[in-house]
This record gives structure tokens, sequence and C-alpha cells, in this order.
DNA sequence: AACAAGTCCAACCGCAACGAC
DNA sequence: AGTCGTTGCGGTTGGACTTGT
């Protein structure tokens, strides 16, 4: 059966979103959130897939992200957690709030990894590369590296190494976040931010999933839970004004507000009481 | 100042998973 | 139970930007 193409490939636009497209989009999911992504990008009039303007919304538009390089404490945590989880971007980032999995992996692939291989540690085993490499695998015997080893055993052989995984030991000791947890910056806009201000969407739709008995190392709750304090608003958002959507009645999008009456609750999907990561914001 | 090399990250692609029918 | 449609996820790429020569 030939799967249907997520998007016409003729007429759809593809590459860099304009600010004029961002603002588009936003504006749309705000007014109306969306009921299935494949009809957003016409409702907002938008020459996009609508996967592509998931991925917008996702990677770069949603309120709740964060910007800027992860704090060392992030980057801890996603060492720790890539060496219980292995590539699993969507989960890792489910212990980051305000991180997306996009940003987590470009994070991993162009600074940690370097970083754990100049450590002499190997960044998908997370154990010291202690010879020389290995001749180049046989075709087709890549080794199976799906799960990467448990590391309770791991002893890092030089002081990075030992720095990395110092907190191996002590993530039963990390509190989960849960969304009420989470303070809303107040220079921003309540209803907003606190729908979805909450959970970042990756974290949004995995967090749940991930596995209640695995809880992370114990530096990062602090960072984490500071840096969704100190969540901004994307820059995009300030490129077309907020003011804008605020002026268009960003209040009124939240009816439990009493501010208005849009009947839609943009964020309603998100999840400080489980969002269903496959129905989306439906 | 000009060019090359390296780095970074937003965006795309294709597959898998899942729910609805 | 099987098919179809939609979304999520992870890998990869392209181009803008930065740094070095």
């Amino acid at each position: 059966m030939g799967r249907q193409p997520c998007c016409d490939k003729v007429g759809v636009k593809k590459g860099p979103w304009t600010a004029e497209e961002d603002q588009k989009l936003v504006g749309f999911l705000l007014t109306h959130g969306h009921c299935c992504w494949r009809v957003v990008p016409k409702l907002a009039g938008l020459l996009r897939c609508g996967k592509s303007c998931r991925l917008r919304w996702t990677n770069y538009l949603r309120p709740d992200l964060k910007r800027g390089l992860l704090s060392d404490d992030e980057e801890q945590l996603v060492i720790d957690l890539h060496a219980q989880l292995g590539n699993r971007w969507s989960k890792i980032a489910a212990q980051l709030p305000g991180r997306t999995d996009n940003e987590i992996k470009n994070h991993w692939n162009t600074h940690i990894r370097k970083k754990l291989l100049r450590m002499g540690i190997d960044p998908v085993t997370h154990l010291p590369l202690q010879e020389p490499q290995p001749p180049p695998p046989v075709e087709g015997q890549e080794q199976e590296q799906q799960e990467p080893p448990q590391l309770q055993e791991q002893q890092p052989q030089n002081d990075g190494g030992e720095h990395m995984m110092e907190n191996m030991g002590d993530e039963d000791e990390l509190p989960m976040f849960q969304p009420h947890e989470i303070t809303v910056p107040p220079a921003l806009p309540t209803a907003a931010t606190s729908n979805c201000g909450s959970v970042s969407s990756a974290s949004a739709g995995s967090a749940s999933v991930v596995s209640p008995s695995y809880s992370s190392s114990a530096s990062a709750p602090a960072s984490a839970a500071s840096g969704v304090e100190a969540t901004e608003w994307p820059e995009p958002m300030y490129l077309f004004g907020m003011d804008g959507i605020m002026d268009a009645g960003w209040g009124g999008l939240f009816p439990g507000n009493g501010v208005g009456d849009m009947g839609v609750d943009p964020f309603a999907g998100y999840p400080d009481d489980g969002f269903d990561q496959d129905d989306g914001w439906m």
C-alpha cells in the first residue's frame, strides 16, 4: 500500500521559515489549536506540509522552549541519560524541560560527542576507549549497540570521564518533574504559559512514557527546573511581535481565563495532566 | 581583506508506531 | 484482523555562520 506522502510535493514550500510564516503558524495555532497537522497549513494559509509545521512548532516556536546552549548540568544530564537510553532523544528531552529532542541531538553530535571522545570515552558505549580503534566492522556486523550497557560498573579512566559519570549512582534520587512544579515566568502571559510552558512537546508526549522506574542524575533537577523558570519566548515571537498576537486576542484564547471565548484552548493538549502523544492536540 | 576549513543548527526524510475504522 | 491515516522519532543534510590562515 503506497503510503500517502505527508504532503503534496508540488506547491509545498521547503527550507527555512520566514518570520511571516512563523507568524501565521503561531497565530493559527494560538487561535485554533490544531485538529490535525495535515490541515494546519491549509487553514493557516501556509504553503507547507503539516509535518513541517509540526516540526517548526515543536522545535522552534513553542513558547516553552529554552534557547541557548545547554548548561553544564543539562549537559551532564544528557550524558547520563544517553548512557541509559541510547539515542532515544525524545526520551532524553523529556527529562529536560524546555529542550527539544532535536536540540539535544544536535548538541550531542556537535559538542558532547566530541567532548567524550577527547576524554577517551566512547560516546556510544560510554566506556573508556582503551584500545586503538578496532578495524572497521565487517559489513552487517556493526556492533549491536541498540541498548547501551548499564553503567554501574563503569570506571572512567581520566578525570573527565570521572566527572562525566559522577552522578550515575544517584539516579534514583532525581525527582521527576511534574508540570505543576514548573513555575511560570511572571512576565509571560499566564494562561499561555500555564498551558504550554509546562512541558516541552517532546517531553510532552514522551514524558509519561518514560519508564517510571527511571530517573536521571541528581544534578539535573535544580538546573532544569530553574531553566524552565527562565523560559522565554523564542526569538521569532519577538521578531514578529508578540504584542501583535496579544493584541489579536491572546488573552481571549483561553476561555478558562475568562478573557475571551474562542472555544478552543490551543494548548489544551499540552500535558499538564496527560497528553496523548498520538492524538496530539486534537 | 579574502579565502578555506570547521562548526553549528534548523529543517528534511523516511520509517515505525499507533489509533480509527 | 487488516487497512489506512496521522504523528512521533531518529538519522541526515544543507547552508549560514565562525574561526583560522
